[in-house]
DNA sequence: CGCGCCTTTGAAGGAGCTCAATTTAGGTGG
DNA sequence: CCACCTAAATTGAGCTCCTTCAAAGGCGCG
């Protein structure tokens, strides 16, 4: 919370000042690991809203954890279809894709202004060859992703367009509590359209139904700010709309 | 090509004789450092047809690298729906959805008699933090886990039945091909409805667009054998179905 | 040879899409 | 401070693609 003495442009990151490592990859270092890791991670990296950290093609050299602010990832269909691939929150790594074929496979666009620690990959390999710890926790931060992926094939191949958005804030309202914010009500980053592109919905479908849950007095919704009234509703519609077999 | 005397219950996987090894984890290695790898892969396992390499639940304790055979993987919901994510062929690397909870978290089936070699994953990270190339090489194959994860988002978020099932037969085509298989004629491993649950249709809609790609002269289809007859017509299915803005 | 499973095909229905109009919010300049 | 302007969100009506339900055909295996 002490505010250290550097200039704000090229501002050192300092995973070991920073509260969210418990979500990051600092994550079950000790306190002398943690020292090491903020020797390799590079400058922070302030990015405007929708401005974009990096583009599918840019050459990959480092990841990205989210320090402030909010991240959308998406893949781009020569036709311009585009595919909302994730959102991600402070304490989230960005720049996975990359490590595959040295380059990155999409884009990270800022959701509002945002801001970054640079990970240099080379330097982060070299140190989790030391440490056994970081070597793990990175690990389980691409595992992580994984999972997560699976969870959203789930969802855009065996549910109906409500459930796919009871699930999509059940996932947020999670997320949110992991920060210490509320659970119960938040603001979108994300426009309707953006929503739906993750979703494999339209954006009239994504309203639709938060205007149908608003009926129900499941959720309150204004807009983009939304405050969840009944999160056991919302839950059960996760595994009674058993429509499909 | 050579055979080794050793019984084949508890065959111990070899990497450096395996014809596989471009593919999987051995990619980049010297012959040194295969050997090393070599000395970390468990035995090889045995699947039956039908029969699970793992289930979701299961204590993670190693990945496994594909010998022989296929797998799908798989998601259960409460209410039973089933998603398919992925179908597996050999050199493929399965389990690291595990890594992070320490539990799997889907199901690995066998398609037909399978093989597997098992590599004990704390043995894996404790190699690859000596082994620069064999670190670098793994941390591809989980990249390219999740690249290959926003490909199929992609696909069923944004595509329409039979754009997805050209993607589908265009993606087994290049790989049959990586293994020295032809690209034009092959045995799909799975039933119609697995292929729907991976695609996000169901069965007879799978079905149907199979036999209009047959009406259409692009493949011909005899149940499960596939000869792709028009590869440039499925590919511009892909490029030119742009029907979705 | 017969049984079960997988696949194919048809016909009808519905969930979500498309197109279009209206409302609301947020930013800008007078 | 208000009027204006643009982008985002909401809502309605008709349509389409995929699903659902149903029945028949084909293949493999005991």
């Amino acid at each position: 919370m002490k505010a250290t003495a550097v200039t704000p442009t090229t501002l050192k990151a300092a995973c070991s000042q920073c509260n969210l490592r418990e979500l990051c990859l600092p994550f079950g270092l000790t306190g002398n690991e943690i020292d090491r890791l903020d020797e390799l991670v590079g400058t922070k990296r302030k990015i405007r809203r929708q401005h974009q950290l990096y583009r599918a093609g840019d050459d990959f050299e480092a990841i990205y954890a989210i320090r402030t602010g909010s991240f959308k990832t998406d893949v781009l269909l020569e036709d311009g279809r585009e595919q909302v691939t994730g959102f991600q929150m402070t304490g989230e790594i960005l720049g996975l894709d990359g490590i595959s074929s040295e380059a990155h496979s999409c884009n990270a666009t800022a959701l509002e202004d945002s801001e970054v620690c640079v990970i240099p990959f080379s330097k982060l390999e070299e140190l989790s060859r030391e440490v056994e710890s970081l070597q793990h926790q990175f690990h389980k931060v691409m595992s992580r992703e994984i999972v997560r992926d699976h969870g959203v094939m789930m969802l855009l191949g065996s549910m109906r367009a409500e459930e796919r958005l009871a699930a999509f804030l059940l996932n947020l309202s999670k997320r949110f509590m992991a920060r210490g914010y509320s659970p119960a009500e938040f603001h979108l980053r994300m426009t309707r359209d953006e929503i739906g592109s993750y979703l494999g919905l339209k954006l009239e479908t994504v309203s639709r139904a938060f205007s149908k849950f608003q009926d129900e007095g499941l959720v309150a919704v204004h807009q983009k700010h939304i405050r969840i009234i009944d999160l056991e509703g919302l839950k059960q519609l996760l595994t009674h709309c058993a429509k499909h077999t």
